[in-house]
DNA sequence: GTCGTTGCAAAGCGTTTGCAGCCTA
DNA sequence: TAGGCTGCAAACGCTTTGCAACGAC
């Protein structure tokens, strides 16, 4: 059974006041600030037991480290600034996926990322 | 000035027979197999040289290590089979992708992944 | 007190690099 | 023969694991 602990709150906590995707690194610095003697292997062992647990999803995107977001969301997709690197949460979807799908494949999910600059870094 | 060695030659010949992205590893194989002694360092450099010739691209999928295919095939996107793995081509492109970008979000590319099974793997 | 959790250090895994010898042009 | 290329082994960066001490319940 799962315990409670000052480590693991403090997790939670930089996930909750994040507001977008976090990398394991951005994440332990996030939560060293209120426990500093937090280790990167106790962030990867939660990353996976909350993800587990289904608190939290994985966010992976094309060529690099995965990052994680608080689940639950519903149905979206992402966007990386190619200037600040952050990620950004889109909603909506193209949709359209039938006709791209080739004959006989069986399509059950797919994923989609956007690129560009973010509001912040265009202006 | 890029030389015409055994290696090379093996490893685009591996590219052009294949028909779908290879990751280093599968190519490392299938090169083998003209010129035995192959090593995997001699691999990645020449992905690296190939890539940067213009004759190769990178394929990333979310979540795993690269795969490189023959450039210049134009805009298109991938469908990888979660039983066997391999990673196909498939043409078209959903569209609509201003409807979903955020405003004052510059967009300059997008990535499409599709999963399910293949046609080989649905049967 | 039990046993899940933690921090550290070591191990893994895919990729890159240093180096001495090789081979193409 | 010059200098790009190769194979090997060591180094890398990110992630996972082994282990003894710790601490939530």
């Amino acid at each position: 059974m799962q315990r409670d602990t000052r480590q693991r709150r403090a997790i939670r906590k930089a996930f909750r006041e994040a507001g977008h995707p976090l990398s394991p690194q951005e994440l332990l610095e996030l939560a060293q600030e209120h426990v500093e003697s937090l280790g990167i292997a106790t962030v990867y062992r939660n990353l996976r037991s909350l993800q587990e647990e289904g608190w939290l999803e994985a966010v992976e995107l094309p060529g690099e480290p995965a990052r994680y977001e608080v689940a639950g969301k519903g149905h979206h997709h992402h966007f990386h600034c190619r200037d600040c690197d952050r990620v950004y949460e889109v909603e909506g979807c193209p949709g359209n996926l039938k006709d791209v799908t080739p004959k006989g494949f069986k399509l059950e999910r797919h994923e989609f990322v956007l690129y560009g600059l973010c509001d912040a870094c265009a202006a």
